[in-house]
This record gives C-alpha cells, structure tokens and sequence, in this order.
DNA sequence: CTTGACTCTGGACTATAGTCCATAGGTTAT
DNA sequence: ATAACCTATGGACTATAGTCCAGAGTCAAG
C-alpha cells in the first residue's frame, strides 16, 4: 500500500503541516509509520479522517468532541443513534447562542434608533445613557 | 467626597476584585486613590464606569473597543453619531456570524434528519457517510 | 490585643486551536 | 555535488478575559 508524507496529507485538506502535528499532539490522527529516517508517512484513511475532522469543525464540533466521535465510530458498539444523539447535541448547544446573538443584536439596534446621532453631544447620547443608566437589571 | 475599597466596587457591580484589578492592568479603570498602606479607592463614577463596562460587554464589545468607547466619551470632541456608529459597526459584525451559526444549525438539523437512527449500524450513517465523502467542498 | 476579613504584588495558569521558531537533518532535481 | 525543498523536535507564543496563588501587610470588631 502506498503512502504519503505529511506535507501531502495536509494539502490533500487544505491544512498546514503545523496543523496534521498538532492533531497527532491532541491524539487525533496518527501516520502509519515512520521512514527510517523518522519522517511520518500516511495511509489513504489518513486523509479520510482529517476530512473527517475538518468537516466534523465545520459543523461546530471541537477537537475534544470530534475525538469522540471517532472513538464512536471505532468502538464498535455504536449504532446511528448515537451519531444523530451528536449532532442534535449540537444542535441544542447552539440554539441558545444563536438566541443570545440575536438579542444582542436586537438590542444594540434598539440602541441605535433611538440615537439622535450626528451632531448631537454626547449628552444627548441615549446609547451611552443606557451603559450609564442606574436603576437596570 | 467619600470613596469605596476594591470589595465594594466589585460587589456593586457583581464582579471579583480580581477582575476590577484585571481592568486596570488593561487600562481600563482606576482608582482615584491609594490609603498610604496602598489601598486603592474609587469614587462613585467608578462604580458607573465599571458598569458601563459591564453592560458594553453585555452586548458585545470586547475590552479594547470599550476602552475606545470609553475615550470618545471622554476626547471631548466626539458626538451621537461616533456612539451610533460603534454600535452600528458591532451590529454588522454580528449579522454574519449569526449567520454562520444559523447554516450550521440548518445543516446539522439535515443530516441529523436523514439518520436512518438507533438500532442501525454505522454503515448505515447518513452524517458520517457525509464526514467521510470524497467529492464535495 | 487578637481574630477574621480585607487588600497588596507579581506571576503563573485556564481554555481553544493552532502558529512560529531555531536548529538540524533528509530528499530530489539539475 | 549542490541547490532547493521537505521534514524532524521541543518549546514558545497568539488572542481573550479573566482566575488563582503565595506570601505579606492592613483594618475593624469584640
């Protein structure tokens, strides 16, 4: 079987060198084997487990998670359900953010509507009335 | 004028005095003060500054644009409109990363919604068939 | 006067996901 | 053989917003 050194492992993903060493330092992703002159070298599943990783960050996964979903799917014992059980974790992680983003945003609209702007002093300034502002949760 | 310890300043604005030291390091807030055993002692506008800074971080700003809002409020040559337009450019900043959170949601919520589901072997893994498969951006 | 609470400093440490560095040695092309 | 390129290692560094620590001194109450 034919394989591959790392700088080609981490083009074939679109990652840096830095990059496919430092998922090996977090146990992520291992070569094969070693030339006898220590250089790493990877097998074709290699890659397809860094676009595993890579894709699997894309969707909001961390590295920590994304190690356990490959030990999901390595260990043997897991079945679809708890791959979907994942994915709809995350999806229940994000939802809140998203809510708080939005409030956020909502808010600092709000904030700006009501800014008389341009040419008006600060002290006019309801935006910087409201960071002042006592009596507020 | 009367002035108040670090403990109260942090406790009235439901932070730790690790923090209200923290802000100083970043330039932040100061105390107008020290006992000659070198406490340090803060004023009432203290107390709405830290506040201020709080809520600005409420809604987003980071540290550093609070000390930029915090400068304009007091160059003394900024109006509404400057204020307008921090919160102005932290609402843009904001539309895309909600964005780009609402996309993942939606495309965990597909595969999570083509998952054939428990009691199917990982073969059968419509979202792992997607972390793995070769043709796709 | 003693106990407990408060505060001081400087520096190290946390999480996350890398990035960059020097120094050294290996490989490939001409 | 020599240049150009690839790879190795360990460790330091980035950003952000704090948190925690030891060791020491200070303040208020009983």
């Amino acid at each position: 079987m034919s394989t591959i050194a790392i700088g080609k492992l981490a083009k074939s993903c679109g990652v840096t060198i830095d990059t496919v060493r430092y998922y090996e330092r977090q146990k992520l992703l291992f070569p094969i084997e070693r030339t006898q002159s220590g250089y790493r070298r990877y097998s074709n599943d290699s890659v397809k487990r860094l676009r595993f990783i890579r894709r699997s960050q894309n969707l909001g996964f961390t590295l920590s998670e994304i190690k356990n979903l490959l030990g999901l799917t390595e260990g043997g014992n897991a079945d679809c359900g708890d791959i979907r059980d994942c994915a709809r974790q995350k999806i229940a992680e994000l939802k809140p953010k998203i809510e708080d983003m939005l409030k956020i945003k909502r808010g600092l609209e709000e904030l700006a509507s009501y800014c008389p702007g341009s040419g008006k002093p600060l002290s006019d300034c309801t935006i910087l009335e409201y960071f002042y502002r006592e009596n507020q949760k």
